[in-house]
RNA sequence: GGGAGCUUAGCUCAGUUGGUUUAGAGCAUCUGCCUUACAAGCAGAGGGUCACUAGUUCGAAUCUAGUAGUUCCCA
């Protein structure tokens, strides 16, 4: 048989995806089994793969991989979500690229676009997770505007409506002026910036004259005066809304400002008489202690509005331009407007200075580039009280563990403090909110219903009224679906009985980013404990964000981001796949550098060449099996023993690339340095057949603990290694698992020390330039125990020696070394480099003087032997000990030499 | 401003209850090899005052306090 000297992914890669999914490899239905469930975090239906995704997805099909295989029913259930701003944005985009205007269609015909427009992109990301070999369920594809999604998210609104927990108000909201709509609180991500700090004069109105001398020269006054009069100083980073002061405030235990008590103010440019206002609220430290009040604009200055009962003035339209509410700049975009008044007060001598400042500005999650505007809106929101009540528990008290668990102080933080939910967005892509408008004796009232004909039948029997009926414009938060997905996945919301929902909720594991842990992640368990009452999920795994090797984050701005699709060409999508989970150790954020997957890519070819070797062999059935691949098996069954329990325990800790790691070294290190140079027979002569069958079951099992990290060439070398049926898969083979008391600790610390006295005589042909084809001689100044043989053919087989030989004597001539306190001799008749060997022999004995020294200082506190456990001072003794010997044996070794 | 985390080899990270750790791994580096599965490879080697300071202790990378730097969350 031929194979190639290299691994090449793209001729097997689809090959085998298409095979799992014409044998249905990845669905799942209720039975008898466990179930082990995943659900997808739905990305962004009209969104393409990122790294991100890679690394996200990477995680969960190893999980569910190895939960099939280890007999779980195991289901990965995929979806995306809607997206509502970012798709409607999208959707508006390319409509004004064909010369349409949003405001020029109807819902109904904006609504068709966004649908064409969601078929035509919608579920490209999906398949590129096949390319990755993600084996979700894809039959249950869902989106969370399907029909039954959609069903789910108006029944849950009208049931919390009923409940009480969603009401609608006129609340200061996050306004992004780009999309047009409100935002929660959430959606808003401050950035520093370096801005002005505007020092605007407000003149005192009627105090041309000094009336009250004595206040005006009390202790403390900052008093500002000049031809024109007195006036005030307030020092803003937002001059552009002085059109919206009623107000200018001050702290009543301020002594700066107190001769301005009682007075009026004159707002410059605008003319406008304000009056002078005193709460403990205003920071006597910032600025000069003088604060304008803009109620419409500013969430603390609304208060203030509210308590001192103050005229709100909207000077912003809804885009961020000048409203006809103002009386100077109608029609100017905020910015400019900023730049314009902050010239005309100067030129108008109403600027007392100008300095840098540098503040924080929200903005838009969505919409990056614009900054959110506070202002008083009529919105829908949720009462989250009840929430954070019920959604604190489960994970304070571990039934839900977070990985890693320092985000636990996060989600309380967030929940101990948290506000309502503003949940209504002004679009049209999105749920629509199922409330409805009449109006019943000159008064407005809202009908909440699942349809219109229930809203109807409502409307008649609560309020007797059959006139028409207005359904409310806007849409809902799109983590207002996203909240359910657990439960509406499996339609748990409109049959909160059926055998899906009761089979595999709660899921299992999350995985997911750390950023949308509140967004997400803390509404999915309010969802979760509200219409189930119990968890979504056991376990939250939080991955790192994969930055680039620089350490910053990945972004379309920078273009550090390099194409998944291509980088899966490149090195394949196992390769990729162990590129991204080597270096993310959970929670960790992951420094991503394509070497990482050409390093899995060097891997795939490894295992693919082990491979080659071992199907390039011919097998006698007649041979007798030699020692060293009796010992070898032996050795390499107990050692794959400790890994699995190792693997076990980095799994149980989500720690997937510590258990990547473990085997990745299984394979290298053990199985092809060691294990496969001891059994190899040599060139050109057979192997023989038993030793040959346990290779062959041995890399059977290597290629089943690999699976679910490298799903593609595990499958194909699996199919290779022997005859399978037409419908096998390892995908479903069995997994390995730990047997304990399998190993033999004595055995392996045997083997452990043989491969260091191995590396010990390849260094010596190293130094030397032996080539491995000369072969060696070895003597060891020990008595030969009855269990050497075992060990010594493995010796003479790595290291080319004839035979091990014991002796009493020194071996003169010979290049030395010591191992576990035992002399070993390479005699080395022609060219011993006397000086070179003494060099090192005497560093040596340094060194081990050296820690002589210290293990003695130890012992010789008395404190120490006196309170230190038993235990520990008879290692520091064995330490003594040991160390003597070997300087014994060192020095012993220089007289010899000299 | 409040809170949380981090700082160990050139890079990315392990290091579980303080004691077989004068500290481990992978990658990178250096040396020698196209040896018969693999140069996407083999064999070998070097590399660290565990951020800094003080303390607790017989004993500190590990515990405490402070300092510096850094990241994230919230306001």
């Amino acid at each position: 048989m031929e194979i190639a000297t290299k691994y090449d992914p793209k001729s097997i890669e689809d090959k085998w995806y298409q095979f799992w999914n014409v044998h249905h490899l990845f669905a799942s239905k209720p039975d008898s089994r466990k179930p082990f469930t995943i659900v997808i975090p739905p990305p962004n239906v009209t969104g393409v793969l990122h790294m991100g995704h890679m690394l996200n997805n990477t995680i969960q099909d190893v999980l569910v991989r190895r939960a099939r295989m280890r007999g779980f029913n195991a289901v990965w259930v995929p979806g995306t979500d809607h997206a509502s701003i970012a798709t409607e944005a999208k959707v508006v985009k390319s409509l004004a690229d064909q010369g349409i205007k949003k405001r020029d269609l109807t819902r109904e015909q904006f609504l068709e676009h966004a649908w064409a427009w969601t078929h035509k992109h919608g579920g490209i990301i999906l398949q590129q997770l096949r390319k990755l070999g993600a084996s979700c369920d894809w039959d249950r594809t869902a989106f969370t505007m399907d029909e039954k999604r959609s069903e789910s998210v108006t029944k849950v609104f009208v049931d919390l409506y009923n409940k009480g927990l969603i009401y609608r108000g006129l609340r200061m909201i996050n306004w992004d002026p780009k999309a047009l709509t409100a935002l929660s609180t959430e959606e808003v991500e401050y950035k520093e910036e370096s801005s002005k700090l505007y020092y605007l004069k407000y003149y005192v109105v009627g105090l041309e004259t000094l009336e009250n001398q004595e206040a005006l020269e009390a202790d403390g006054n900052i008093i500002h005066r000049d031809e024109k009069g007195y006036y005030a100083v307030v020092a803003t980073t937002r001059p552009e809304t002085i059109m919206g002061d009623t107000a200018m405030c001050i702290n009543p235990k301020d002594p700066k400002n107190q001769w301005l008590r009682g007075h009026r103010v004159i707002v410059p440019l605008v003319g406008r008489e304000v009056k002078v206002i005193e709460d403990r609220y205003v920071d006597i430290e910032f600025g000069t202690g003088c604060l304008k009040v803009t109620p419409a604009h500013d969430v603390n200055d609304y208060n203030l509005g509210k308590t001192h009962n103050l005229e709100t003035i909207d000077i912003f339209n809804n885009d961020g331009t000048i409203s006809e509410q103002s009386p100077l700049y109608v029609g100017m975009d905020r910015f400019a407007c900023r730049k314009q008044i902050a010239k005309d007060l100067e030129a108008a001598g109403l600027m007392e200075k100008v300095e840098d400042y540098t503040n924080k500005v929200g903005y838009s999650q969505r919409n990056p580039d614009t900054a959110i505007e506070p202002r008083l809106s009529l919105q829908w929101f949720l009462k989250m009280k009840h929430f954070a009540d019920i959604a604190l528990p489960p994970v304070m008290n571990d039934e839900i563990k977070f990985y890693p668990d320092k985000y636990k102080n996060t989600y309380r933080q967030w929940l101990e403090n948290i506000q309502d939910w503003c949940i209504s967005r002004q679009l049209w892509w999105g749920h629509r909110i199922p409330a409805w408008y009449i109006e019943v004796d000159g008064k407005e009232e809202i009908v909440v219903a699942v349809t219109e004909e229930e809203a109807r039948k409502i409307a008649q029997e609560k309020y007797n009224y059959m006139g028409a009926m207005r359904q409310d414009e806007d849409a809902l938060d799109t983590w207002f679906s996203s909240w359910l997905w657990p439960i509406s996945l499996f339609d748990g919301i409109n049959n909160p009985d059926n055998e899906d929902i009761n089979y595999y909720y709660p899921t299992s594991d999350l995985i997911t980013a750390p950023d949308i842990i509140f967004f997400w992640v803390a509404r999915m368990i309010m969802a979760g404990m509200e219409y189930r009452h119990a968890v979504p999920f056991r376990h939250v795994y939080f991955t790192g964000v994969v930055r680039d090797k620089l350490g910053r984050k990945m972004s379309k701005q920078l273009g550090n981001s390099p194409d998944p699709i291509m980088l899966m060409e490149q090195f394949g999508a196992d390769g990729v796949r162990m590129g991204m989970l080597l270096s993310s150790p959970a929670g960790n954020d992951l420094l991503f550098d394509e070497s990482l997957c050409e390093q899995g890519r060097n891997f795939n070819n490894k295992i693919w060449n082990a491979f080659r070797l071992i199907k390039g062999w011919q097998v006698d059935e007649n041979l007798a099996q030699p020692q060293a691949c009796a010992t070898a098996v032996k050795w390499f069954n107990m050692r794959l023993n400790e890994v699995l329990v190792e693997m076990n325990d980095h799994f149980d800790k989500y720690r997937l690339s510590d258990a990547l790691m473990a085997v990745y070294k299984l394979v290298w290190d053990d199985f092809c340095s060691c294990f496969l140079e001891v059994v190899k027979p040599p060139y050109q002569q057979p192997v023989d057949g038993k030793t040959y069958n346990e290779i062959i079951a041995i890399f059977d099992k290597l290629l089943r603990l690999l699976h679910p990290f490298m799903p593609f060439i595990t499958e194909e070398l699996w199919h290779g290694l022997q005859e399978r049926n037409e419908n096998e898969s390892i995908m479903v083979a069995v997994m390995p698992e730990p047997e304990s008391g399998a190993d033999d600790q004595v055995f392996l610390q045997r083997f452990a020390n043989t491969r260091k006295v191995i590396e010990q005589v390849r260094r010596v042909r190293a130094e030397k330039n032996i080539a491995p084809k000369n072969p060696v001689n070895l003597f060891v100044q020990r008595a030969k125990k009855d269990d050497d043989f075992e060990m010594d053919c493995v010796i003479e087989k790595l290291c080319n020696i004839p035979q091990v030989e014991y002796v009493s004597e020194k071996v003169p001539g010979s290049v030395l070394f010591i191992e576990q306190n035992v002399e070993y001799f390479v005699p080395f008749a022609d060219n011993i480099d006397k000086d070179a060997e003494l060099k090192k022999l005497n560093d040596e004995l340094a060194y081990a003087e050296k820690f002589l020294q210290s293990v003695l200082k130890k012992l010789a506190n008395e404190r120490f032997v006196q309170n230190a456990p038993e235990q520990v001072v008879a290692i520091e003794r064995k330490k003594q000990a040991d160390a003597e010997a070997k300087i014994k044996l060192l020095k012993e070794q220089i007289a010899g030499l000299a």
